[in-house]
DNA sequence: TCAAATGTACGATAGTTTTCGTAATTGCAA
DNA sequence: TTGCAATTACGAAAACTATCGTACATTTGA
């Protein structure tokens, strides 16, 4: 029981979501793979690494593998999941509850290409679609 | 020299932003007034929301007029500059450079209502109008 | 077999954030 | 004028985060 991770509150730190994209991109992975990919964005020794993913497994957002020599590691958070909880709290921390705002800063600031936009109004559709 | 605030990182903490936040809707508040209304929120001492907002005077957040006994805060960092500072780099480390990933997980997420939904389609319309 | 290489575990440190108790100050009301 | 109430200043502790050195364990190839 209490699975430390099972609350509900995914907040992961700036360091911990950097290895978790990792993860998330590449799939279970080893502390050195991880590593080598975090020493290319920043510079970071690999003991540094290696304690933040074991203090992040103790914390349950990482899962491992510790039957060989080498453990293997595994995001045990969602992706998706933890997005929403970043973005939810942004959009009430930063945005006042307002979505749209938030989106509208989005789009405003990181200028999108034509398909990015289509890609929105379809979704935009949907969301009526549904709520209809 | 060095006004400590004219760099470019605005990275305000998440209590930090919960002041500001109260200064950009109120306009100039004293720290009482700024409490009182944190205290709705949460759990905190009036003695911990006067440090915060004395620190975030140092680090140049917050301007105030001290002339008076009762000190008046304002804001010294534009809302939507905080904003997007915060939210590019949400969308580069959370979302790996993709705003539409971003806003279509927040329009998914926060369920928002029919006049937010409008309000975005004639934005994009307007980015697509500015664009070509 | 055994030493080098590779990995994990652990502990310590420095910095930051959040919190609050207490002291000092100030202004006003009686 | 003086003392109370409100306010600011200060200091310190607790919790976290990030970082790394060093010790210990394991594998392997010469």
């Amino acid at each position: 029981m209490e699975n430390k991770a099972n609350n509900k509150h995914i907040r992961p730190t700036e360091s911990e979501l950097e290895i978790l994209t990792v993860l998330w991109e590449r799939g279970t992975s080893t502390v050195r793979e991880v590593h080598e990919i975090l020493e290319k964005q920043k510079e970071v020794g690999y003991t540094t690494t290696l304690k933040l993913m074991q203090i992040m497994h103790e914390k349950g957002l990482l899962q491992r593998d510790a039957s060989a020599k080498t453990h293997i590691y595994e995001a045990a958070v969602p992706r998706e999941e933890t997005q929403a909880q970043l973005l939810n709290k942004m959009i009430d921390t930063v945005f006042s509850g307002s979505a749209s705002q938030l989106v509208m800063q989005a789009l405003g600031g990181h200028r999108s290409s034509r398909e990015e936009i289509d890609r929105i109004r379809e979704y935009l559709n949907e969301i009526d679609k549904k709520q209809s």
